[in-house]
DNA sequence: CAGATCTATGACAGCGCTGTCAAACAGGCT
DNA sequence: AGCCTGTTTGACAGCGCTGTCATAGATCTG
């Protein structure tokens, strides 16, 4: 018996459709899955399907009026293992539902995000999952527009244009503040990466800086560079912070940059806390393996991943969903403060 | 003037040209940035597309003929922070020429990977990215028959279906052996997570072995755990081994577990590398900002996410390409041997 | 057993775009 | 003027699939 595959070497419905001598629409429902087909039917056209090979062209399915399982996701970076959490818990939700994830990096460049945005949009994608970096008018409106689901991620500290899923970014450095004051600490100094590109990291130093401010108090040294995080730079400007006298207390703009400021110490032969407390924020393994386990807070970074797509899911369902979703935060206390 | 934006809500090319007084296909050139409509033209037909909100349906011109601008990359997960590495690199090369990447997340299964495949290609995408965890006959077969330009990348260690470009990690594990052998090390145990399911790591045990062999030595301890890597996953087993008299030097599966072993050294106050040596692979940034530096061997990952996107890139240009590149590894001395 | 109700299958149009080919026109040259 | 070349524009078909509506049997009901 001869199989009609070379011709064109594309297979499509019509091929499989021959081969098994039923309409296009008949295949097309056997690789649905749909109910209305008879188990006769259906042995014929998989039989038929193996044989020639078929492979299902989305493109031509979304096209026709099915809709896209696709989902576009635009995040800052991955080299932060912060966002590449989120987006395995995005990921692992989403496939188990049959979803993909089309990928954009912004590289907390808003040009370059409303760019991807558009781009990704021409997809046609059934929702979109925004780390945002400053969501520009020109974007806002194209959202508007697309009708889609957008759920924006990490920080709840803002209004949403659709959905929203993470934590207060505001509260979680007040927190850290109000914990760190009612342990004694009284004397405390920031160090930080470049704060301007990420907003969430200034959030939370405003906020801690708030509830030392409620208490009289205020950072007495900052140390700032205009770097993404990263252990070296931890490192580096809590150096330069110990070589002129160093408060008590360094609040981190998280945990990377904090780990890097517990190695500086170490190196330097510094008991911690003793001789200089630390704390962080992100909860990274990493901070709480180590051999002074990091003062600092939990960000369930994969939760939001996973929220974020159960709040996609369940608005393709039809349901009625909350705006606006609080993951929460846990304050690990740790040994370093 | 009326703009008409509302009825279907979905505005097309066939509304952009009403709008702008031209025909279909010229509104696509324009799109499209083909060269040859005349300014004029250009100009009006832009004014129309802002007037009209008019966003370009990749769906539709992917199926028409054009190529798909998509890239489907598959990797075995994303919390280990080697992959979010690679995918950065190709990310960022495939970007900035145009490309967006559709992902799939295989978790080491390889039934799993073999789905994803078959899903993935339905998308029609442009060209495939793979860190393979073991592809099936079916899954071989498949992108045989799609005669898709198909990347695997991590190791080259086997002989590639299409391309491959990584480094070869039966050399990493002998490199790194010689290299502490001639520093004088004749006492060796091995520490590792699951190595079953991520057979790189099983490729470079199998290399340091064999250098060690060939010096008439062996591991006197291996400790193993059928677990993803990680570092308390490193530090609970380099416990285990200190407590029943511990070699010379640990080598770990990868610096995840390597850190893990550091930090247990440290706590238990032993010195490193004078009580007991430790080595592990990758080169993330953590090893060598550590108190002790980690020696270990940079692998880049980074690097390979971008040759492999450029590979990819040369095959679209209708370049001849190497299938095997070799983008070298790094061997970083350290303090911790 | 006529009529009502399901179930299984198919015909047809069209999603929004681009490749192909053809036409209209401007200018250059003899 | 007549021919040629190059530029700019458009008509048309069709990519592969699915939504809609229609139809042919099969099954049920009183």
């Amino acid at each position: 018996m001869k199989i009609d595959v070379d011709k064109a070497d594309r297979v499509t419905l019509a091929d499989v459709a021959e081969a098994a001598g039923v309409s296009e629409i008949t295949v097309s429902r056997v690789v649905r899955g749909m109910a209305n087909v008879s188990q006769v039917t259906v042995s014929k056209v998989e039989e038929a399907i193996a044989r020639t090979g078929y492979v299902r062209n989305r493109l031509a399915g979304a096209m026709a009026g099915a809709v896209s399982n696709q989902i576009a996701v635009i995040l800052p970076s991955l080299s932060n293992s912060v966002f590449a959490d989120v987006l395995d818990g995005l990921e692992a939700r989403l496939q188990s539902a049959g979803f993909h994830s089309v990928l954009g990096i912004s590289n907390y460049d808003s040009d370059r995000e409303a760019q991807l945005i558009e781009s990704l949009l021409g997809w046609q994608p059934a929702g979109l999952v925004i780390a945002p970096t400053l969501l520009s008018d020109r974007s806002l409106r194209l959202l508007e527009r697309s009708r889609l689901p957008v759920v924006e991620v990490m920080d709840i500290d803002h209004d949403p244009a659709d959905m929203v899923v993470g934590i207060s970014h505001r509260q979680a450095g007040k927190s850290m503040a109000y914990y760190l004051i009612g342990r004694g600490y009284r004397s405390f100094g920031y160090v930080g990466h470049d704060i301007e590109a990420d907003h969430r990291a200034a959030i939370r130093r405003d906020g801690f800086r708030a509830a030392l401010q409620e208490n009289g108090l205020d950072f007495e040294t900052e140390a700032r560079a205009d770097a993404e995080s990263s252990i070296p730079l931890g490192r580096r400007l809590t150096g330069q912070i110990l070589s002129n006298g160093a408060p008590r207390l360094l609040y981190f703009s998280n945990d990377d940059m904090a780990m890097g400021g517990l190695f500086e110490a170490m190196s330097r032969g510094l008991q911690v806390p003793r001789d200089l407390a630390l704390a962080g924020f992100n909860g990274l393994q990493i901070g709480q393996s180590a051999p002074v386990a990091l003062t600092t807070i939990e960000s369930h970074r994969a939760l939001i991943g996973q929220r974020a797509a159960e709040q996609l899911l369940s608005r393709f369902a039809g349901a009625e969903v909350e705006r606006r979703i609080d993951v929460g935060f846990t304050l690990l206390p740790g040994d370093s403060a």
